[in-house]
This record gives C-alpha cells, structure tokens and sequence, in this order.
DNA sequence: TCTCCAAATATACT
DNA sequence: TCAAGTATATTTGGAGA
C-alpha cells in the first residue's frame, strides 16, 4: 500500500488565537512582537496576521520596521505558554484522525504530520475527506483555521501545506509529485535556508527540477557526503523517512537580551541567574535531569559564540547549573573585549527522572 | 585511520 | 538603522583503539 501522509499547518498561528481572543483585532494589522527587556519597541516580530504581511511584515523583523510599514497595527506582546496550551488542543484533535498513536509527530508549535496509510487505505480521495475532517474539527473545537498537505511522504507532505495558504488544502499524488516540485524556486525545498540558497545559485541552481538533475558527484563535493545526497534525493521527492512520536524536547534553554550592550560582569551574571531560574523551573516541572550545559553570548556585532560542558552524571540541581554556567560564562566574557548584547543558557542530555522522589514528595508522604 | 562523542557552529522556524 | 527566542542539525575536533 502507497503511504499516504498529511502535514498541518496552523495559519499564522500565534496572530490568529490573539484575533480568536479579541474579535475587534479581526479586520486589523496584528502584530506579535517578541520585545527585548530594552523597553519601547526594541525587539523583533514573531508572527503576522495577513493583513499586516499585506503591508511588508515579515517574521524577524525588527518591530520598528514593523511599524514603520504600518502605523496603525496592533502590537502585542507573545504569550507562549498560552499558545502552547492552544497547541496541545490542536494536537490532541490531528492525533486522533491518525493510523495511530504513534502514526503522529509533533514537529513544532503548529505543525504536525499524521500517517493516514491504513486509515485511507492508500486512497487518495479518501484522503482529501480526511484532510477535510480534520479542518472542519479544529475549526469547530478551536475556532482557527489550518493549512493540509497530503503527499506520499512527509516532504511532499510539508511543501503541500505550505502552496495554498492560508485555509488551504493541497493534495499531491505520488505521479504528481515532480510536476509540483520541478519549477519551485530551491529555496521552497524543506530544509533550504538562505545559505544553501546562496550557495546553489552560485552554481547556477535555481529551481528544484534544475537541482533534480545535477550531477550527485558535485554536489557531494559542493556539500558533503550527507548533505549532497540529501539535497539530490529531495530535490526528486524522494523521503523515506516514517512519521514517529518524537520524545520531548531534548534541550531547554533561556535566552535574553541585556539593558543596553555591556561587558560588566555583575549585570550579565544577574541576568544569567534569572535565565538559568527559568531553565530550571522548566527542569523540575518536566522532572528531568541534564547531563550537558551550554551558555552563549551574542556580541554587540551579533557574533554568537558558545561554549558547553557535559558533566559526569545527570543532575537536575539549580547550584551545579549556576555554577557551571557562570563559570563557562565568565570564561567566554574575558575572550573577546567586545560588549555583549544577549546571552543564553541551555540544558540537553536530557533524562526522565525515574523512581526517585523529591524531597518535597518524601517528606509529603 | 577509524570511530565515538563532546564541543561549537549553522540553520530553521515563528 | 534595526536586528528575539527556541530548538534541532551538522560540522569540527580530539581521544582512544
């Protein structure tokens, strides 16, 4: 049986449920910023409603810009832990339209592929009802409107969701699929940022049907072993990876901007403290331990380095962070004399804690 | 020189 | 000029066999 795969994507997720929350944002520009603790409107857009990317807005974009394009937008702050909760609804209802439990991958916020093989018997038509279904239930339970794509894989699957946006719904059968990838632009391909971009117009690339055809040899010496082959192999549609339940998040992490740019070390080890409370928190709620430290700073140029430590065992304890972080900070800071702009800390190695209590729950008993 | 794994950087997404 | 935050993937580099 053909494997049959649906990828959702949720229209300009975060924008939406602000609208669905406020229906006097709905005929507006709606912009949600992620600000910068520098006050005023320093800091960078994360996501649009349509009407404001009517107007130029783009994710990423510095929210003065933003405004600058458009006046009268509204602004918001983003409430991601809200969103999440959203999110967890959505994916609740996308899982039950898969083959099964673990025909189902949550791949970020907004985004999920459902394995519908068995479910639609490698039909097609029988899809397109299922992807159907499953806009009219999230409209019904959420009030928000998604974008399907239905291909043989999870790849075609993506690119699919992505063609008719926003409420769309775009199927791609395993005889269509080199039609539908032969004139997009490489930058289309899942897995292409700029620079691959960059890098394959210099060798005179532009479309995916141009990339289908390029000699493998070149690219492997273009791109290496790993990454050439990939690029041939998707470029032609070919993805063979399965649709599996991804465990949590392996890493956690907190980033944050500086007051103004420094490289005074008592106001970057306070806000370090702060960042690494919250990693923290978010580590014992999960009731995780962690067995490698990452801190990064950004300099005031936007050069970002990093350094990272594993340590001997897991722990999930706020001194050993504190103070390896520190440390590894400190370290990074006498490096450069230039002045830091943003820094981070980050957690991964990540384990569940099994059969051991904490010490709250031990003296609870 | 191969292989493993930790460290550091690159990339992608909203 | 203005430029956030979270997470994963890939590459690099060093140690041991």
């Amino acid at each position: 049986m053909d494997r049959v795969i649906i990828h959702v994507d949720m229209d300009y997720f975060y924008a939406a449920i602000e609208e669905r929350e406020d229906p006097s944002l709905k005929d507006k520009a709606v912009v949600v910023c992620m600000y910068s603790n520098r006050g005023e409107e320093s800091g960078a857009v994360s996501t649009s409603n349509y009407i404001a990317r009517k107007a130029g807005i783009r994710s990423a974009m510095p929210c003065k810009q933003a405004k600058a394009l458009k006046p009268d937008a509204v602004f918001l702050p983003v409430r991601r832990e809200f969103y999440e909760e959203v999110s967890a609804r959505v994916m609740d209802i996308l899982r039950s339209h898969a083959d099964s439990e673990d025909s189902f991958e949550k791949i970020s916020i907004d985004e999920a592929f459902l394995e519908i093989s068995e479910n639609c018997g490698g039909d097609f038509e029988k899809a397109e009802k299922i992807g159907l279904q499953i806009k009219h239930d999230v409209i019904e339970h959420e009030k928000l409107t998604c974008s399907v794509g239905i291909g043989p894989n999870k790849l075609i699957a993506k690119m699919a969701s992505s063609f008719r946006k926003p409420d769309g719904m775009t199927i791609v059968k395993p005889e269509d699929v080199r039609n539908f990838l032969n004139p997009m632009p490489v930058k289309k391909l899942w897995g292409i940022g700029k620079v691959t971009e960059e890098k394959l117009q210099q060798m005179g690339i532009e479309t995916l049907g141009q990339l289908a055809v390029y000699d493998t040899q070149e690219l492997i010496a273009q791109f290496g072993k790993n990454r050439g082959i990939w690029l041939k192999k998707a470029s032609s549609g070919i993805d063979e990876s399965p649709v599996t339940e991804r465990s949590s998040a392996d890493q956690i992490g907190r980033m944050a901007s500086l007051k103004e740019d420094t490289r005074d070390d008592e106001m970057i080890l306070a806000l370090l403290k702060e960042l690494v409370d919250d990693v923290m928190k978010k580590v014992d709620l999960r009731r995780i331990s962690f067995r490698s430290v990452t801190v990064t700073v950004i300099f005031s140029n936007f050069r970002m380095v990093t350094k990272s430590r594993t340590l001997n065992h897991p722990v999930s304890d706020r001194s050993i962070l504190q103070e390896t972080a520190r440390e590894m900070m400190l370290q990074l800071l006498h490096e450069s004399s230039m002045n830091c702009r943003r820094i981070g800390v980050r957690v991964g190695n990540l384990q569940q804690n099994i059969g051991q209590k904490s010490l709250f729950e031990y003296f609870e008993r």
